[in-house]
DNA sequence: AATTAGAAAACTGTTGACAGTTTACGAAAA
DNA sequence: TTTTCGTAAACTGTCAACAGTTTTCTAATT
């Protein structure tokens, strides 16, 4: 486990952050699952570390919304339900609407001109069919256009949401056929944003994650 | 202090959560302010608790984006630059446009007719000039308008931003014309909210924040 | 065989103490 | 008087132990 390594080696970070991280990375990757519970004394000693800490970096992750925690019962991994993943893509919509005005507002050339590539990039991919390789090109498309708005609390705001959405997030894309269709909505946003049309990309930001959620409850 | 007297009686909630309000009232209230440093072994004894509800507390605080900890420094009351609460005023707009796109299209009829009356009554506090009263009469205003949107998500982001905003807010309608600007904002949104029209919902609230920034970021 | 009751085990909530770092203070030097 | 340096105090980060609750297991009862 690499956090046991850090935990020597550090200085500026703090255990409860490391070990924060650690938890969420065993969320995301699905070591721990939806409905798991995170006994606090074995992951402590599986980290080396005490109770303490453990307990801080919980309470962090409940308010990031990927854990609950149960009065003298303990933490679990929490479970979003269909209503709720449904929920958490309206907000999601809205955010990706602003994001994507104000990326076409403030990014500046050489952004677009990066985001053009990245778009002329997953092209390739599509063709070749490596649904991995386009969801992970996809996650940096996104993180551009979030960086290209330039308003940090909408990318936290955007991690946090995509965070807890990461049990319903990869399944979207699964199929080809999605693919195919979420890419040709990213052609739309290029072309939009390359015209710097705010209302345009607002539109077509907040249609994209519509139609991702599509794609998605059609499967659920 | 009523925290003290909660610690005693408690059984449901946790020493960790009655702290962490207690803080987060201190803050909003604003005994203490932006940039504070919080002592851990202070205020737990005014507590009458142990550090270890206290740290937890922080961390959660910390997420919740009220506070923030240095190294072997401390935990702060985060201090929100101008140029901070633009972005967060940025993403509530966008958040309240969903909102109103939403209660129109999902509020009941006794939803839709309580709103009303509640804009009737902040008609005749307009006329009294009684700012504090519209204040508070505005929470409830917008608290209407999130539970008609039926999505607790929303909600809760909502407030979270809200609540990182604390520090902006108030002064906003200090003026007694600001208040009748906005009051004329709002007969335009219980307006559009009786015609269900989504679209105009979405636009008008996603302005009236922005207008309430407006009105806000001219007086920084 | 199924159910219930009771005791033991496991675990969470909380506390107090220790270690290392930062801050505050005061004396010595410029 | 101001600055620098070193020491003491204060405070954060971490840990280990205790108390009370929940869960599990066993055994008795139906």
């Amino acid at each position: 486990m690499a956090a046991l390594e850090q935990i020597n080696q550090r200085r500026a970070q703090t255990l409860t952050t490391i070990v924060a991280e650690a938890i969420e990375q065993m969320v995301i990757t699905g070591a721990l699952t939806a409905g798991d519970r995170i006994n606090e004394s074995t992951l402590a000693a599986q980290l080396n570390v005490s109770r303490g800490p453990v307990r801080e970096a919980c309470r962090s992750l409940e308010k990031a919304g990927l854990l609950v925690s149960r009065v003298n019962r303990g933490v679990f991994v929490r479970t979003v339900s269909p209503e709720e993943a449904r929920e958490l893509y309206e907000i999601r919509a809205a955010l990706a609407g602003l994001t994507g005005q104000l990326a076409a507002r403030r990014a500046s050339d050489e952004e677009i001109i990066a985001i053009a590539g990245l778009f002329e990039r997953m092209s390739g991919v599509v063709k070749s069919g490596d649904v991995d390789k386009y969801y992970s090109l996809n996650v940096d498309l996104h993180a551009a256009l979030l960086n290209a708005a330039k308003n940090t609390a909408l990318s936290q705001h955007d991690n946090l949401i995509t965070t807890q959405l990461h049990q319903h997030r990869r399944r979207g894309l699964a199929r080809k056929e999605s693919m195919e269709l979420s890419h040709e909505e990213h052609r739309e946003i290029i072309s939009a944003l390359e015209k710097r049309d705010e209302s345009l990309m607002e539109k077509i930001m907040r249609r994209h994650v519509q139609s991702g959620w599509q794609r998605l409850s059609a499967a659920l």
